[in-house]
RNA sequence: CGGGACGUGGCUCAGCCUGGUAGAGCACUGGGUUCGGGACUCAGGGGUCGCAGGUUCAAAUCCUGCCGUCCCGACCA
């Protein structure tokens, strides 16, 4: 591709909209454009990117005999209704009316239809097992979309379906997907790991998230250097135990603690560490009140709160909730003296003495609070996140905390869908069973640009050679007639051996030649300027950094060539 | 949904506090010089100042409402 002739509307400056780096060089690059909030147009370059994810995928997902499909965007509400979701779907599923006043909704995922569609046509367990996906647009109405192509309300999904006859089946597709995963993600050239992940609203057994290590994701991963357990936030088990020192009970005391809400300033105005303190969250567990509590330097995690429960749905409640039942303003809730509410507690409370709490009373906390002498917990369960130090719940050595891009999820659904919805075949015996199933999701866009937030420097992308919208750049530096026909030559045959090559024969300064180059981030530079003129040389540059090579046009083609080739048998 | 910030040529922003003929840099068009890390110069084109109302002799500027965008939080592949 001729770069006078393509449509690269480069930025010099950052835009404002743009926060995250891959944003930022998605727009400065190029790639892409937005048009509404979380909604971006993909440009040539930006597509070129997209479709060398979709191609890896693909291939990948081919080569596992899984079928590909195309499903609709647009829904009927009638098969949310079958599995309850039209109704507990929270407001990411964009719902709307045709003109006949019939509901329909933009798909955010699509169990429903696939399974809608399986159990018309699959009767027998001879036809089993099957595994159908699709790379598709997906719509979720993101309370609030952001970073670019990370958390966009519109944006590609590879999603695919399993359907078994068995739990042993579903084991086995399971199991080769994890694995196609594992072999996408490592031909799209990023460093990754597995985790044990929460099954959240679309439900199911077990379930994996693949993620992109980067110093700017989202998510929180612990894992284990030793035994190589990896699990994110909600799944990683906090282990350690905690033993006190012994003490002596001291006698209850209220203190005046004037404005003093925050577990820091109530530590620092009574002189304790913060860990004696405990905090109580309260919180509405499917409609019913809970006070949590959980040490002062520890942090509760919701999804480890509404598992331990069995709930469906925990939230924290509002202030006008937590006044009515404390009787007390937010910032001063104590488990002591509270009623009409389930108190349980984080296991690293267990044992804890002479700990300060609020009095359920504004400006005023307990100190030398204890358990069970002055209130009583329900129960324990491990409710915290973990931090660093804390052991890995396999092997016992400490954990690490990481910072990680989801890309992809796995999930064992079972029968919750196929039940919910009918869908069933015959097995061997003649008898009807629902199809065990499992979903497996990719967010393809969100690769792209968690491939930018893992390879980048100041300078622009660096992109690797597997998903880099061309694989090299060629660069004319002058226009006399002998450099631009020998460019010519050197960008057919540089098509012509398999390397796809973008040539900058623009009319511009070479200053703004390199800097264009190394913002979009292909892999290599090649230029043809001085050193062609004077010696015949052609100077190959990796973007990534490293040695310069200075070579004839004819080795600069199988040099480049024998790389891309490399790449694409890895 | 709560909190905060912002909205001025395609982009980045100044001007607003203290009302008085709409600006800069980049980008774009034409000329000249330049040519290995975002050149210089001359001449140009391009803006309902987010929208609607209000105050005023006069509103980008002050007031009210709405819309949009971004950030933090709750939520989520």
């Amino acid at each position: 591709m001729r770069l006078s002739r393509y449509f690269l509307p480069t930025l010099r400056e950052d835009p404002a909209e743009a926060e995250v780096i891959s944003h930022k060089l998605m727009l400065r690059a190029g790639m892409i454009r937005r048009l509404a909030s979380g909604i971006y147009s993909f440009l040539p370059l930006g597509l070129r990117a997209l479709r060398k994810v979709e191609r890896i995928v693909r291939e990948e997902m081919d080569r596992a005999g899984a079928l590909e499909v195309l499903l609709p965007l647009v829904q009927p509400a009638e098969l949310w209704k079958e599995t309850d979701r039209w109704d507990r779907f929270g407001k990411e599923l964009l719902r709307f009316k045709d003109r006949k006043e019939h509901d329909f909704c933009l798909g955010p995922t699509h169990e429903e239809v696939i399974t809608d569609l399986v159990r018309g046509e699959v009767r027998s367990y001879r036809q089993l097992p099957l595994i159908l996906y699709q790379i598709a647009t997906k719509f979720r109405d993101e309370i609030r979309p952001r970073f670019g192509l990370m958390r966009g309300r519109e944006f590609i999904m590879k999603d695919a379906y399993s359907f078994d006859a068995d739990e042993e089946g579903l084991d086995r597709s399971y199991r080769l997907m994890y694995e196609t995963y594992e072999r996408i993600f490592s031909r799209c050239g990023l460093r990754f790991t597995a985790v044990l992940a929460d099954t959240g609203a679309i439900g199911g057994e077990e379930s994996h998230e693949f993620m992109v290590l980067a110093e700017t994701g989202e998510d929180v991963i612990a894992s284990c250097p030793s035994c190589g357990y990896a699990a994110n936030l909600e799944m990683a088990e906090a282990v350690r135990e905690y033993f006190y020192p012994e003490e002596e009970e001291r006698p209850l005391e209220k203190v005046s603690t004037p404005g003093v809400r925050k577990v820091e300033e109530v530590a620092a105005f009574l002189g304790v560490p913060t860990w004696k303190l405990v905090k109580t969250l309260l919180y509405l567990v499917d409609g019913k009140p809970y006070a949590v509590l959980v040490r002062g330097d520890h942090e509760l995690n919701e999804v480890k709160l509404r598992r331990a429960l069995g709930a469906e749905k925990v939230e924290m409640a509002d202030p006008e909730t937590v006044e009515r039942l404390t009787g007390a303003p937010v910032g001063f809730a104590g488990p002591v003296g509270l009623s009409g509410l389930t108190i349980i507690a984080d296991k690293a409370v267990a044992g804890l003495k002479n700990f300060v709490t609020g009095a359920n009373e504004e400006d005023a906390h307990y100190v030398n609070v204890n358990h069970p002498r002055d209130f009583k917990i329900e129960a324990f369960f491990d409710l915290r996140n973990v931090t660093e130090g804390d052991l890995c719940p396999r092997c016992g050595k400490p954990l690490e905390l990481t910072r990680g891009i989801e890309v992809g999820h796995v999930f064992k659904l079972g029968t919750k869908y196929s039940e919910a919805m009918g869908a069933t075949f015959l097995d061997r015996e003649g008898k009807e069973r629902p199809f065990v199933m499992g979903c497996y999701g990719i967010g393809v866009s969100r690769t792209v640009a968690a491939a930018i937030e893992q390879n980048h420097d100041e300078n622009g992308i660096i992109w690797p050679l597997a998903l880099a919208p061309f694989h090299a750049a060629l660069l004319t530096l002058g226009a006399d007639s002998d450099l631009l026909q020998a460019s010519e030559r050197l960008y057919q045959a540089l098509w012509e051996s398999g390397v796809e090559v973008l040539w900058d024969e623009r009319d511009e300064r070479p200053g703004v030649k390199f800097k264009d180059a190394d913002l979009i981030g292909l892999p290599y530079r090649v230029v043809l300027g001085k050193k062609f003129k004077s010696e015949g040389k052609v100077e190959i540059k990796p973007r990534r950094g490293g040695e310069t090579l200075m070579l004839s046009p004819d080795e600069a083609v199988s040099f480049l060539a024998s790389k891309v080739k490399e790449a694409q048998s890895s």
